[in-house]
DNA sequence: GATCGTCTGATTGTCAGACAATCTTACACC
DNA sequence: GGTGTAAGATTGTCTGACAATCAGACGATC
């Protein structure tokens, strides 16, 4: 039995309600479907048909889509509606060379960082080496690969910057979703990760910003060869 | 009289037509009280009272007012509204922090930049500097102020690092406006960005940089001390 | 034969009105 | 003090509707 006189509030720190609203869950529907693969790059999102088949309005639907569009998950064309981004050859430089960026920055302030924030880094690489062993799904892959990056960027401590890569993420979850569902199966980076944080901890940030620099060339490359089918 | 026969859609190049959807225009009109400080930092956006003073329906103001909360100009809290947002000290340093990344990140690429985007900087300099000469308005002195900032950003080719520069710019945009509504006068720090600009062009990318990062240092504290009145 | 005018159907942009869910405030209650 | 309860205001969502715009087809015109 808990203690109710330790904290008065402790003890609920685990309870927590769902607060999402309708827009939420339409918008998390979509972005699941859409890194799911079930949705093709340049599918058209009608308003009415995804309302009526989710059991929803219209109004809430489109709410949903522009978060979609905000999040370049999907594009939006005057009068012409909302269809699911198509990843180019050109986007996918660009997002890679701003992640160089973002993620340069983190490995460069390895050393400045908080403690917590290089923590992060290893149980978020342990999670992905974890999943690469267990022979995870590639959807699970690429979220671990992904969630790894980001947790570089946050080695910076500035929120702002882990949020614009997690929009640089959602882009490229959204090119793999149409690479993997042609090709069934994920790269296999984790000893490339675990290299790059073994010169993280040797301190030797000029090396590892280095070895990321040629990693995320290498993933732009592959990406964009594997697009161009 | 134009040469009608020498290229046939060459002479319609300077014609264009509103394709603002009324939506647009009511952010647009939001933004633009923000900006010159009509909005005070934390006053409710009413929906009912915001769509009958714009002569438009409900809906649409909703529609930009998720805009401006994905912009960062305003907060919505669920069934109590959107506000205004109100720039706190954490939230002006986490902003420079990312803009030293970001414009950095230009500066180092100076030489490797394409002269187009090299040109956009001494332009826009040049747009501010002439702006202090004239005596402007300290709306204006703050909008070239930052837009020669973005130019920076620019410079590393990366048409998402320079969208997250104008993110991070408009909220900077907020703070002073709220700054200037109290003070009514911008600093002028002309002369500090033309020595950035001077240590560039003598290609000196490491000065330029430690220059940028003491700029940048500089503002924020200035930032946070007008905030803190 | 290419361009133009027009028609039709589909889809979005915008509106009006309505109702339920939720928050805030105030007040009575124990 | 804390707890319940009611009223008013505001948002979240729905329904239904209409105008604006777009895509395509089909003739008409030069």
């Amino acid at each position: 039995m808990p203690t109710a006189t330790s904290s008065p509030d402790a003890v609920f720190a685990s309870l927590s309600v769902d607060h999402s609203s309708t827009v939420e869950r339409v918008a998390d529907e979509l972005r699941r479907a859409v890194f799911e693969g079930q949705l093709e790059s340049g599918t058209p999102l009608r308003e009415v048909a995804l309302a009526g088949s989710l059991g929803v309005s219209r109004p809430t639907v489109r709410e949903a889509l522009t978060m979609l569009v905000a999040e370049g998950l999907a594009t939006r064309e005057p009068h012409r509606g909302v269809s699911v981004a198509q990843p180019d050859p050109d986007s996918v430089r660009d997002v890679c060379r701003a992640r160089l960026v973002l993620e340069g920055a983190g490995v460069r302030r390895w050393r400045e960082a908080d403690p917590t924030q290089r923590d992060l880094v290893r149980s978020t690489l342990a999670d992905y080496t974890g999943a690469v062993r267990d022979g995870a799904s590639y959807q699970v892959l690429n979220a671990r690969h992904l969630a790894f990056h980001v947790s570089l960027v946050g080695l910076t401590g500035s929120p702002r910057l882990v949020a614009m890569a997690d929009n640089l993420v959602v882009e490229l979850k959204l090119a793999l979703a149409q690479v993997d569902r042609i090709r069934r199966n994920a790269h296999d980076q984790a000893d490339s990760h675990t290299a790059l944080v073994e010169l993280l901890e040797r301190d030797d940030v000029d090396g590892a910003h280095a070895f990321l620099e040629r990693h995320l060339a290498d993933a732009e490359e592959s990406i964009i060869a594997a697009l161009g089918l």
